[in-house]
DNA sequence: CTGAAAGCGCTTACAG
DNA sequence: CTGAAAGCGCTTACAG
């Protein structure tokens, strides 16, 4: 590995001029710089990402938190994938990398375990990292005040957080499930449930009350027996729809908060005879791959997945460049309409 | 941020010690430990990385290659997700984090654009990363040719890459198909037809040589036209299971070489007027999570997700700690019955 | 068992 | 426009 030194002697200047023509180029002469590029390019020159990030206390990485190892071993971000991608594409237009941070502690490091919302601040500083985005697994919510208040920029999924360098993206949650009734409406359903996700998550308040508000709207009536509570994963959806079936007037139209869910009540109301769309319409949340799959197809809420990293994104540079505590990013969502609720 | 030094002086030794504590412990006095070890949590003392890293000339981070925005846009990694968690967890257990390298080159740094595979070899030295994990995102093959002969330990997944210190995790591919195709023997079905992976890919190839030895070792005939070329998306499989029901002959059962293929499959043959499985059995590979969510439920050979991140992780320590060319790992894979092709 | 010293490779005021 | 110097915070022989 060639080192600056060795170009600046190659090149008769100071390393200091090396790193001048890599940094403000403008302030170097450019026949100087011209040569110094040069050698460098002869010799692959790689800086040294260590010795910078020691020098200027910042180094190019955003950390990812995301537990995987703990609580709900089954639970899957239902569009981690395209999230990443997005995110990615976003960061490395900035010059910036990922950092996925190891989760189960190394015992042998000073602090505690990574797995709690202290160890993951720590690695942020051991590594200079500029700042943070979490994923919310589950019930992390008031672990990540923590990260909130600690003062490096971060940015939160889907869980609304504030704090000197803090922010979040979400979708417009309400506005969604406010589409999905109304369409269900619309079809002239007036006997619409929903299955709900788990209490006290965001998202699955926001799409409550996106459901009444809708209802509402339309003039339908509210009843407790029309709600029903999940946890977001399919075997809820299942179970919560056999409870809706087995009420003395069952809803002809269900409008489930995820589409895990929406597939499990699907499978329940297979199973009981019913068949959809004709003796039930169906409408899910957050257009993952299943749903075009499935058959019926879903009709279901689209989040703007990629959209998620790149607002994410967007929003740690801002905050490490300056900016002291961006607005929430709230992205709009889509109703796709496909077969499971007739039209 | 609490420093080494502050350390030191706090405890009225010098940071040689305090360095000991904390990276050989046992050769320093137990009283002295404990006093720096007190300190140093008083203090909530996290070790500089870069400063560690530029003196140990190697980081605790393992890259993750993986191109994401060219060619095939709506490509995606059958399981992703599984595998990064699976990855991510036995890094951890190192103290070692994955670090998901930028891939749209900052257009100022020196060196080519990250795309390019001596961008990401670049990159690694840049960081001193330990090494490096290979995701094929499709024809990437002889680019990781480059990663394998740079020297830098990395592993390969469903690649087969050879080199100082590389080496590659693939499953079972031949045995998986050779399972699938003797079920459909041992259920009756003598034309059986396979739709591929595309020509080139090694997984592909491998399930193909399974296919065609199942098929020999059942006394079934081979014939060319039972063999039709896919992407392994799902958009092929529709494809090639209309030229497979176009044949004079069509086949009774098919194995698609992934579960996406498997699906496109199904839909050809509802559309087509066909049941499944009564008559056209089919069967997949991947066992990603449609799989058994599409109705019928889709019979598949199950690869060990989690398993490719964990042996990827245990190969790539093996060869930083030491080893020079690990065995490529083949995990087993197994076959799910479920109820698309009878039984 | 411990300290002084050199070194890792860069950046950044400060002079000139 | 350029160089000398100090500094970033750690680790590691080398003495003692």
């Amino acid at each position: 590995m060639a080192t600056g030194r060795e170009i600046a002697e190659l090149c008769g200047v100071s390393v200091a001029t090396v790193s001048r023509v890599f940094n403000q180029p403008e302030t170097v002469n450019d026949e100087t710089r011209e040569r110094v590029l040069r050698v460098a390019r002869e010799l692959d020159y790689q800086p040294n990402e260590s010795a910078r990030a020691l020098s200027t206390k910042q180094s190019t990485m955003i950390g990812l938190v995301w537990d995987t190892d703990h609580r709900r071993p089954g639970w899957r971000h239902p569009y981690l994938q395209d999230l990443l991608i997005g995110l990615k594409s976003a960061l490395s237009a900035h010059g910036y990398h990922l950092l996925m941070l190891a989760t189960s502690g190394d015992s042998r490091e000073v602090g505690a375990s990574l797995a709690d919302p202290v160890g993951y601040v720590n690695m942020t500083r051991r590594h200079h990292l500029g700042g943070l985005v979490l994923i919310d697994s589950g019930s992390d919510a008031e672990a990540f005040e923590t990260f909130a208040q600690s003062g490096v920029p971060c940015v939160a999924l889907d869980v609304a957080i504030a704090g000197p360098k803090a922010t979040y993206v979400t979708s417009d949650n309400a506005a969604g499930a406010a589409s999905a009734v109304r369409h269900l409406a619309r079809l002239g359903h007036s006997r619409i449930a929903t299955i709900t996700g788990p209490p006290g998550n965001q998202p699955a308040e926001a799409r409550i009350s996106g459901y009444h508000k809708a209802m509402r709207e339309s003039g339908l009536r509210l009843r407790d027996d029309y709600v029903v509570a999940g946890d977001f994963y399919r075997a809820s959806g299942t179970a919560a729809m056999q409870r809706l079936l087995a009420l003395d007037e069952p809803p002809t139209a269900v409008f489930a908060a995820s589409d895990e869910m929406a597939v499990g009540a699907l499978l329940a109301a297979r199973a009981a005879g019913l068949r959809i769309p004709e003796d039930l319409a169906l409408v899910g949340f957050d257009d993952i791959e299943i749903a075009s799959v499935v058959d019926p197809a879903l009709t279901t809420v689209a989040q703007d997945k990629p959209g998620f990293g790149v607002a994410a994104a967007k929003a740690i540079m801002a905050m490490i460049t300056g900016a002291d505590r961006e607005e929430p990013v709230i992205l709009p969502t889509q109703l796709v309409v496909r077969d499971s609720c007739g039209s």
